[in-house]
DNA sequence: TGAATTGTTATCGT
DNA sequence: AACGATAACAATTC
């Protein structure tokens, strides 16, 4: 389940194959996931040049423009480029922005000319080059959204844990300001941007917090700790390109670093006592019950 | 076979 | 009323 170190290494990875490349053809084949429409995100996508792959919490973002650089017209509507009053392009040019989120089970795969597709090929893009770039996933749980600007989507999500205004401080506000258990409100993606089950549960253990525990009844002490565990679980995990532990994300290197995430009953890394497996907010949950005590 | 997984939405309780 | 917790849901694999 991509969590925000893999689509950030996913990211990486297709970024310099995909931008400058522009979409020549779109279908999807489970358009029940593909937002707001097939027919509108097939009409949103044609002809757009991708001019950069970004990452927004667990979202892969493709920024189209098809407000071709020399100054033709767009080739769908026959419009010119819009310019603005200084005459350079607007910061909203003609395109738009295709954001893809794999949730559970989705994978991005780029084929080669005449390479097949795979078997859960759920939408795919032909690009000028020849390559087709796939969304493949087995779940149907991936979302594709085209969406001529990510404002209103992006505005409903927390801070990214990495960037520099996520500061420790700005943590203990969020934290202090609801009373909720430390753990689900780490997976709420309204809260903080990007966390999933595997890193939620790493953060905690790192800050020796229980994930029971109130988030209003953090200390500005805690808070810091639990600060630096998310940013350096994530950034360690970025580094090793995440975390493979089945058929899903395969490649990266972090789970031999995990402490407690599917280490039920192995020994602690830090003080040995047996990791306990338990049930939060209906997610499976991994403690030390010796280094994060309480509830 | 049922458990596991994400994020949204609806509903229940305090 | 507002907030937080809970359950259901989409679909599939092992």
């Amino acid at each position: 389940m991509p969590e925000l170190p893999e689509v950030e290494t996913i990211v990486r990875s297709v970024r310099g194959e995909l931008v400058g490349r522009t979409i020549r053809e779109f279908v999807s084949h489970w358009p029940r996931n593909t937002l707001p429409s097939a027919a509108a995100a097939r009409r949103g996508c044609l002809g757009g040049r991708i001019s950069a792959v970004t990452r927004r919490a667990k979202y892969i973002v493709l920024r189209l423009e098809t407000d071709a650089a020399g100054g033709k017209p767009n080739s769908r509507t026959g419009r010119a480029p819009r310019e603005r009053r200084d005459g350079r392009r607007s910061a909203f040019p003609d395109g738009g922005f295709l954001l893809i989120h794999l949730r559970m089970s989705g994978r991005l795969a780029l084929l080669e000319p005449g390479e097949a597709e795979p078997k859960h090929a759920r939408a795919v893009w032909k690009l000028d080059d020849q390559r087709r770039l796939v969304l493949d996933d087995a779940r149907k749980f991936g979302r594709i959204v085209y969406a001529a600007g990510c404002e209103e989507l992006f505005g409903a999500l927390g801070p990214e844990p990495l960037a520099r205004e996520f500061t420790a401080q700005a943590l203990y506000a969020l934290l202090s300001r609801r009373a909720r258990q430390l753990k689900p409100l780490l997976l709420d993606q309204s809260a903080i941007a990007g966390l999933g089950n595997i890193y939620a549960d790493e953060a905690l253990h790192r800050a020796g917090l229980h994930p029971l525990a109130s988030s209003r009844a953090l200390s500005p002490a805690d808070a810091a700790r639990l600060h630096a565990a998310i940013r350096d679980v994530l950034r360690t995990a970025i580094r090793r390109q995440g975390t493979s532990f089945d058929w899903i994300y395969p490649g990266g290197r972090m789970q031999e670093r995990l402490h407690v995430y599917g280490r039920a009953g192995a020994p602690c890394r830090t003080c040995g006592t047996p990791i306990v497996a338990l049930r939060v907010g209906q997610r499976g949950t991994h403690i030390c019950p010796r280094c994060q005590p309480g509830a």
